[in-house]
DNA sequence: AACTAGTTATAAG
DNA sequence: TGTTATAAATAGT
């Protein structure tokens, strides 16, 4: 679109098509933007970058956007249900519903759509989500502590299979210097080491 | 943008509102297509005129691109609602399948049910429900200022009301004080208070 | 990241 | 809807 018309197709070039994507990923939004304020429209935009970073922007919010297209859609397919069918509907309609409920109940773990709640609800959401949490918190730190037993012994294997390779290693270079000088040199694979205090150290103490 | 610039407000002119959507909804549509082909991205892209008529692009398909959202965005692993998808699947059973989903997140964002995740999954999850709790407890704070305002209030009322009954009641005494003299004594009903500094006391200041 | 030449989008009619 | 003068977006540097 400037010191040369372009064709529309895969840009090849790797950082080329990175500022590309930046650039026009910009003009995108904001068209977006614009156009949702100009003419008063309800835009959801989501941008998957070739690097699978997202990028999005909703005039009012993307649940409210997608939620509304799927109830648009499922408008037009609202056609003449035969009456056979119309049973099995009724009984997806409940279904729908419950999963709705359970998807405004997640909603409003994360803290959303708490508008309608009154204070002593709010008050139990709160605590609810405290117990969770704590929960959470308690399972995570036990596996975390396993995960570092886990490694810790790991570690002392190696070490151990390390000593015993050393011990081997020797005798073995010893046979094959004539032939293979430079293949197994001690300064490149294997460090002088004691081999007394060495321990793995990790994240957390 | 042309012949003059314009400012990014919503138009008033309901027929130039209608050609500049059309138009420019064109354009953003041509966009989102030319940044898909360029750079390799995924996009979906749905727009609601302001009659609620439904346009939409998405460069694979716009379930797949919903679904990834809901998938990229932190921890909601599960599906955002999304009710066409549920009319496609249509099947009882994949709603059934779709409701114990859901039932398990509400289960797993308790505490319970935790075996089966790995360490990222905990702390995704534990990082999820403190957002959560973040909010829930920033809109609860709001509202609980908003109780205590409307509560303060109402005590100044009623105190006002007060000081006027207080004045009205010394005459009614005296007129109704040969037949019933009982029944308002001051004493019990109406403490000597010089009205001065009386004020409702609560929780917070 | 900033510039600019030349392209594309679009406001007004 | 189609046209056109101008604003805005952008490819290449």
């Amino acid at each position: 679109m400037t010191r040369k018309r372009i064709q529309i197709k895969k840009i090849d070039n790797i950082s080329s098509r990175q500022v590309t994507f930046s650039k026009r990923r910009k003009g995108l939004f904001k068209k977006a933007q614009e156009l949702s304020t100009l003419c008063d429209a309800d835009i959801a935009l989501i941008v998957f970058s070739a690097t699978s970073k997202l990028f999005e922007y909703a005039s009012s919010s993307m649940h409210q956007v997608i939620e509304r297209r799927d109830s648009h859609s499922a408008m037009n397919r609202l056609d003449r249900p035969s009456i056979e069918l119309q049973i099995e509907n009724d009984s997806n309609e409940i279904l729908r519903k419950k999963v709705e409920d359970k998807n405004r109940e997640l909603r409003q773990m994360n803290g959303e759509d708490l508008q309608g709640l009154t204070l002593q609800e709010l008050h139990k959401l709160e605590e609810h989500l405290k117990r969770g949490l704590i929960n959470v918190s308690k399972v995570k730190d036990e596996k975390l502590m396993q995960e570092i037993s886990t490694l810790k012994r790991k570690g002392v294997e190696l070490m151990e299979e390390n000593q015993r390779l050393k011990q081997v290693v020797p005798s073995l270079i010893h046979v094959h210097r004539q032939s293979s000088e430079s293949i197994l040199s001690n300064s490149s694979n294997l460090p002088e080491d004691g081999g007394s205090d060495t321990s793995l150290k990790l994240g957390l103490p």
